[in-house]
RNA sequence: GCCCCCAUCGUCUAGAGGCCUAGGACACCUCCUUUUCACGGAGGCGACAGGGGUUCGAAUCCCCUUGGGGGUACCA
């Protein structure tokens, strides 16, 4: 190991399989109060992979402490959506509000401790506070009027009426640091934190509110034995604030890592009103779980040298270190997916495809009776098809005229009017053999040939021609596969027959 | 406002003082292939934000500027 001088700012090791002791624990902590969002996601996959890559466990907990936003079938559409990543977790998950007494008991105990008070402003006093501290161009802030309350003061509140929360100290002259496993060494002034911290809820003074998520995670995570946190950069500021619980509490802290956050085309962490953020909704547009995971592994971290960007989740948990992470936040780019998941249809087995596209065929009433039935005719209009995909939903837009007759488009309308067009298919029509038999792709182009030289019009022409009336349109998959799709059924013979007669 | 973080092609990134004339991928362009479109193949275009240091040597280390982002709740 090289040795460096203590000036040189920390850099993450290449590897961290030496830096990690005892048993990797880690965790999602998705609050249900929406769907599963990409930015949720992709930090479940960095916990993942680092979890399977030190053959540890992925844990989760669902954060529904906000009653008011929380809401049970967001808890269904995040874990169904993490089901369909492929990012199994180990354990079942920890309900948050189930946890509400250990949550008191901490609160309790940094009460008896001294930690932690009980503040009697009410919304009026803060809210002026904050309008001065505005007025006066200083950062707003708690200024901890109620840190030291005598009790004759406290016993005045009290005749008042009043209700408390329950705040945190937090000195001003703390300095809390941590070794970040993406950013290195992390300092945060304690006075930057906005003054002693809310862990409580407003209730009556005799009572314990309900606990806020600062004291909530961290009695949580110390609870599950969580080892290293990930999660996204926006939570910085909370690390600091929760490293202090650690300590009032007596627990040791997680190792910590934050991640990049997944930005908008405007370069702004990507949020609900960027259109499609949804795991569930990228599904339903046609997006292969597959395709979906491995681009957003790559949003913030790149595989070693060779690896290539194509790979599987248990083959990035192979070789995954924090040390490959950025620090900077990654655009989100449409283009790239697309790419992706085309590259993932293309070299889908034929069966596979077939399986994937039944239900959407199925949805249009296709394929369900006649020559289009047949599995072995769908596994080679599959195949056909495969290599032009980007999207799964592509599969029904191009499946189209193999099921249907098509209307053809002004391009065809035009082909099939030239010279020289009819009559060539019309000698194709005579020269075809009997429907219900296999047309073989030698059978093929001899007829195209013959049928071409018998109108006196180029192989060209005619190939063209046949495309429209085929088709109708002059673009699509290879013609000669087409047409021997289309022959069993007779349907070649239907649209040869309208295509080649003047309408 | 204050605090923190970040900064390499349009985008995602490689880069750990000399392997850099800065590599790869997506996108874009050209050509080949295909009597079409796609797929595939071969090329091309294209970046170290700026300025100061340190050093024989800086994309890399330090400082400043600029730009961008995040946070600043009785949400999570």
């Amino acid at each position: 190991m090289r040795v460096r001088a203590p000036s040189v700012p920390f850099r993450p090791p290449r590897s961290f399989s030496m830096a990690v002791t005892g048993s990797v624990r880690v965790r999602l902590a998705p609050s249900p109060t929406g769907t599963l969002h990409i930015g949720t996601a992709r930090t479940a996959v960095f916990n993942w992979l680092f979890a399977r890559h030190h053959g540890g466990s992925f844990l989760l907990r669902i954060e529904d402490t906000d009653r008011e936003r929380s809401r049970p079938e967001y808890t269904d559409n995040i874990l169904e959506g993490l089901h369909w990543l492929g990012l199994d977790w180990d354990g079942e998950p920890v309900i948050q509000s189930e946890r509400i007494e250990a949550h008191r008991a901490a609160i309790a105990q940094l009460l008896a401790s001294g930690h932690a008070y009980r503040c009697y402003a009410n919304e009026a006093e803060l809210t002026a506070m904050r309008e001065l501290q505005q007025a006066q161009n200083r950062a707003p802030r708690y200024d901890n009027r109620h840190r030291d309350l005598s009790p004759e003061q406290e016993g005045a509140f009290l005749a008042e009426g009043r209700e408390a929360v329950i705040r945190f100290r937090i000195d001003d002259g703390a300095v809390i640091t941590w070794q970040d496993l993406v950013r290195g060494e992390m300092r945060w002034a304690g006075s930057d934190l906005g003054g002693d911290m809310v862990i409580a809820r407003r209730a009556p003074a005799d009572q314990i509110g309900d606990p806020l998520y600062n004291l909530v995670v961290v009695v949580d995570d110390a609870a599950m034995a969580i080892s290293h946190v990930i999660r996204g950069e926006d939570h910085i500021a909370n690390t600091a604030k929760q490293l202090l619980l650690y300590a009032a509490l007596g627990h040791t802290p997680p190792v910590f890592a934050h991640t990049p956050l997944i930005l908008n085309q405007e370069g702004k962490k990507l949020s609900k009103r960027d259109g499609v953020t949804s795991i569930s909704d990228f599904q339903s547009m046609g997006y292969s779980a597959e395709a979906l995971v491995n681009y957003m592994t790559l949003l913030g971290w790149s595989p070693p040298e060779g690896m290539g960007e194509r790979f599987s989740l248990e083959q990035a948990a192979a070789v995954f270190d924090f040390g490959r992470v950025n620090r900077a936040g990654a655009r989100f780019d449409w283009d790239k997916l697309n790419w992706l998941n085309g590259q993932v249809l293309h070299g889908l087995d034929p069966e596979i495809l077939r399986q994937q596209l039944l239900p959407l065929w199925a949805a249009r009433g296709w394929g369900s009776d006649g020559p289009c039935a047949e599995a072995d005719w769908q596994r080679q209009l599959c195949a056909l098809l495969a290599p032009s995909l980007t999207l799964l939903a592509d599969g029904v837009e191009q499946a189209l005229p193999f099921f249907t007759r098509p209307e053809p488009d002004a391009a065809a309308l035009a082909q099939l009017a030239s010279d020289g067009a009819r009559p060539a298919l019309a000698a194709l029509l005579a020269l075809l053999p009997e429907d219900g038999e296999a047309l073989s792709a030698e059978q093929a182009q001899a007829l195209l040939g013959q049928a071409a030289s018998q109108a006196g019009v180029k192989k060209g022409v005619l190939m063209k021609s046949l495309r429209a009336a085929l088709l109708g349109s002059l673009q699509g998959p290879d013609l000669v596969t087409t047409w021997r799709l289309l022959h069993p059924s007779g349907e070649d013979r239907l649209r040869l027959q309208s295509s080649s007669t003047v309408p």
